[in-house]
DNA sequence: GGGAAATGCGCC
DNA sequence: AAAGGGCGCATTTCCC
């Protein structure tokens, strides 16, 4: 068996091509790593150009230089914040409380002074920081920061260090931390409430929470900041050595004095809401109760928590036999589909047989042979230089239980394929079916995922069956066939597995005693939208693409119903309100299904077969039979590109992204672009003097106000201020589909009915809710979500100038409700 | 051994 | 210059 000596990796070496009987050898083409290009992360990567003036207003950055105003950004405060805490560090001393008379004496104290806000933080030990705090970790001490008025007998100003692992501690401290009425400040709260929680103490009196006053100011990102960072940091160094006593000292009160609440309160209160009133107030009426329990100022005092509460009650999963089951299912389905792949791939080349299906690198080697963006010369060149050094062949690392499988196979190998290091690593070599690619990463090498598998294979499952690209390449007939097959298998098996470890194998894991999985909600995205993690509970499989029925096992407890409700087109409305489209509004009070109202708007042909009755706009099947076919049917493709076109709009999606999406031209898409704005002039005026407004003030707003600053938006990195333009007229939409479930979740959350009836919210996936109770009061129950939900608006707002629509159901699990 | 980057994919 | 917004996360590979 010939060989061509092929060179790969700088350090490591070279790979042999293996001549493959059926198959033509097409040169070489495989490429070392070290040769692709440096790529950054947008986001990442962008500078900050925007910051806040004396008066609060927002300014550039040139302005603000000019006239000495302060960074905006948290990475700038962040530094000013530990600067200034260092040089205080001195200044602010330290009271320690280390027994339980002590423990009482100042716990008395701080019970007395509940005028003052304090600003509090936990230390905890035992902690793995890849599932929720509830019912782990133990608390090592609990730190205070009152202010400079408070003098708990050893001068004024200290901070509080009080160690809770000495017995009676805590507990000393629990009627205080549990007093309503003592408003306590924290950074991430719904952290050091569980973790307390842990130790039977239930913390209330929620004063505000740092982290969310943080991400109104600021939107952007806050790397290096999170409550996460800091942890890992703290366990890190226990790990490296035990702490002594100044060092926890030192690192407790830390946040307390480097991120003092009032100073966020005065951030904010700088800043314009709504002409007159301030960020400040935005916080405390909306965002406070959000984040937790209505505190003084706020309107109405809410009877319970709302994000700490949702994470605290958990969602139960059925792990005793629903998820076992799909796991058994999707195992078995990946196990056979992995084998047709590997069967196949390997009369190619042997190798193939022990290869990791699994990684994206080696199915590149196999499929492409690796990357097309150097020339032969430069792959001679490297070529030469490798092997001038001697280097050899690259090792290919396998997963322990393929290793295990293969063991006996690679004892008994043919000469030259498989050589068994020695190590922990078996080598092997791969040849390549040296296929033609129709897509690249952004790095510029062939692509391997779904969309790029799905190209090669076509749809040979179907009927009748559609070759895709392998096809010819396998010179077509029942051996084109096979590989169209074989390569679907590849493609099916990764979904399989994204399945098994993204959802079904992580949800068993992370149940607890009862059942329960609880995730954390974060308030931390730029656009004020939730987030979900440890576990991502927003991201589980659609009902069209849940084929193991994961959904179905998210239960209700025994003797409970879910309630599940949904916006319907909540985004779509909010384009429709904050640009007054005419023709968005119209259609929306007309009713019936928006993305045919779109596709008529857009083709004249569809418009008039509606005016002259030949298909139907929609139907209520509970009519019978239509009398007539219906659009969707009669112009499904129509109706689909309004459809996309509906929801990609909004993102800011290009011509150049259409045709590349619809495999037609630039001049096409250009048309069906034309053709949605046609009818929808006032959104294209919108998103003008959006951006242009985002340009001149480097920022853009939410339908209540709240800002993102737009980092980039006026430099000189196209890449970047595309970016950002896009994110301009996206965030006023996203953000303000955000802020109006914010609202109704603050009415969910007060309404007494829900709560006379015993219903909880469990869950948020951005414009639907999940609720849990009795399941006697279940429809009762789903009225009033509903009728809050369509009414979120407080009296200060002004409403919106379409309904908000509301699909709620009720049932047992959540596959059953949606 | 651990962190970071790259790739890919689930949801709205 | 890139070509759709916002997330969280698993896996592999690179790199120190």
């Amino acid at each position: 068996m010939a060989s061509r000596g092929l060179v790969l990796r700088a350090t490591s070496l070279l790979l042999c091509l293996l001549m493959t009987p059926g198959l033509a050898w097409r040169g070489l083409a495989l490429v070392g790593r070290a040769a692709r290009p440096r790529t950054s992360r947008l986001a990442a990567s962008a500078r900050r150009t925007w910051a806040i003036a004396e008066d609060g207003r927002w300014v550039s950055s040139a302005a603000a230089t000019a006239r000495g105003a302060n960074d905006v950004g948290w990475s700038g405060l962040s530094r000013e914040a530990r600067a200034s805490s260092d040089a205080s560090s001195e200044e602010v001393g330290v009271h320690e409380v280390s027994d339980a008379a002590e423990a009482r004496r100042v716990a008395a104290l701080l019970c007395a002074r509940d005028e003052l806000i304090h600003a509090c933080d936990t230390e905890v030990a035992d902690l793995d920081l890849g599932r929720s705090p509830l019912g782990q970790g133990r608390v090592l001490c609990i730190t205070v920061y009152s202010g400079p008025d408070l003098d708990v007998g050893s001068g004024p100003g200290k901070a509080l260090f009080v160690d809770t692992t000495e017995p009676g501690v805590l507990e000393a401290f629990k009627p205080w931390l549990e007093r309503e009425s003592a408003l306590k400040v924290w950074h991430n709260y719904g952290f050091d409430r569980h973790v307390l929680y842990n130790h039977g103490v239930d913390v209330v009196g929620f004063g505000g929470d740092t982290m969310h006053m943080a991400r109104l100011w600021d939107a952007s990102r806050l790397a290096g900041y999170s409550l996460a960072a800091l942890t890992e940091e703290l366990v890190g160094r226990a790990k490296a050595s035990p702490l002594t006593r100044p060092d926890w000292v030192q690192y407790a009160v830390y946040d307390a004095k480097g991120a003092p609440p009032l100073e966020r309160q005065a951030r904010l209160s700088r800043m314009e809401w709504l002409r007159t009133r301030s960020l400040f107030d935005f916080y405390t009426e909306y965002w406070r109760p959000f984040g937790e329990l209505g505190a003084v100022s706020a309107p109405l005092p809410l009877p319970g928590e709302l994000l700490t509460d949702m994470e605290r009650a958990g969602v139960m999963v059925d792990v005793r036999s629903k998820l076992p089951l799909a796991q058994t299912r999707a195992q078995a389905d990946r196990d056979a589909a992995e084998l047709t792949f590997r069967k196949w791939a390997a009369r190619y080349t042997e190798a193939a047989w022990y290869m990791n299906v699994g990684s994206g690198t080696q199915v590149q080697t196999l499929l492409f042979g690796g990357a097309t963006r150097r020339n032969s010369a430069e792959v001679s060149e490297l070529k030469e230089e490798l092997d001038a050094r001697g280097v050899s062949r690259k090792g290919l690392r396998l997963k322990a239980d393929l290793r295990q499988r293969l063991s006996e196979a690679v004892s008994t190998s043919e000469a030259g394929v498989i050589v068994d290091s020695g190590r922990k690593e078996v080598e092997f070599e791969l040849s390549s079916l040296q296929l033609e690619h129709a897509k690249t990463t952004k790095s510029g090498w062939p692509a391997t995922d779904a969309a790029a598998l799905r190209e090669l294979a076509g749809r040979p499952s179907e009927d009748p069956p559609v070759f895709g690209s392998a096809y010819g390449a396998f010179g077509g007939g029942e051996v084109g066939e096979e590989a169209c097959r074989a390569l679907e298998a590849l493609c099916q098996m990764g979904a399989i597995d994204t399945m098994l470890s993204n959802f079904i194998l992580p949800l068993q894991d992370l149940a607890d005693g009862t059942s329960r999985i609880h995730c954390s909600l974060n308030l931390n995205t730029e656009t004020g939208r939730l987030s979900s993690r440890t576990p991502n509970l927003q991201n589980q499989p659609a009902l069209e693409k849940d084929k193991y029925l994961i959904r179905d096992a998210f239960v209700a407890a025994p003797g409970k119903a879910l309630v599940v409700a949904d916006y319907g087109q909540l985004e779509l409305r909010l384009l429709a309100h904050m640009t007054a489209c005419t023709s968005m509004v119209e259609a929306f009070k007309l009713g019936g299904d928006f993305h045919s109202r779109t596709a008529m708007g857009m083709f004249d042909h569809v418009r008039r077969a509606v005016e002259d009755g030949t298909c139907l706009l929609d139907w209520d099947y509970s009519q019978g039979e239509p009398p007539a076919p219906l659009l969707k049917d009669l112009f499904g493709s129509e109706r689909r590109r309004a459809k996309t076109l509906n929801f990609s709009i909004a993102y800011g999606k290009t011509a150049h992204g259409l045709s590349k999406d619809w495999g037609v031209s630039i001049d096409e898409a250009k048309e069906m672009l034309r053709a949605w704005y046609a009818d929808r002039p006032e959104v294209l005026q919108w998103q003008k003097d959006t951006i242009a407004s985002a340009r001149a003030t480097g920022a853009t707003r939410t339908l209540l106000g709240r800002y993102r600053t737009l980092p980039g938006i006026q430099g000189r990195n196209g890449a970047v201020r595309a970016h950002m333009e896009r994110a301009a007229i996206n965030t006023p939409i996203q953000g303000g589909a955000a802020d109006i479930m914010t609202l109704a979740m603050i009415k969910l959350q007060r309404s007494e009915k829900l709560r006379e009836m015993g219903f909880r919210n469990l869950l948020q996936v951005h414009d639907e809710v999940m609720f849990e109770g009795p399941a006697e009061l279940a429809d009762e129950a789903r009225a009033e979500v509903v009728a809050c939900m369509e009414r979120p608006f407080d009296e200060n707002l002004p409403s919106l100038l379409v309904d908000l629509v509301v699909d709620a159901n009720t049932a047992s699990t959540w596959y059953e409700a949606k």
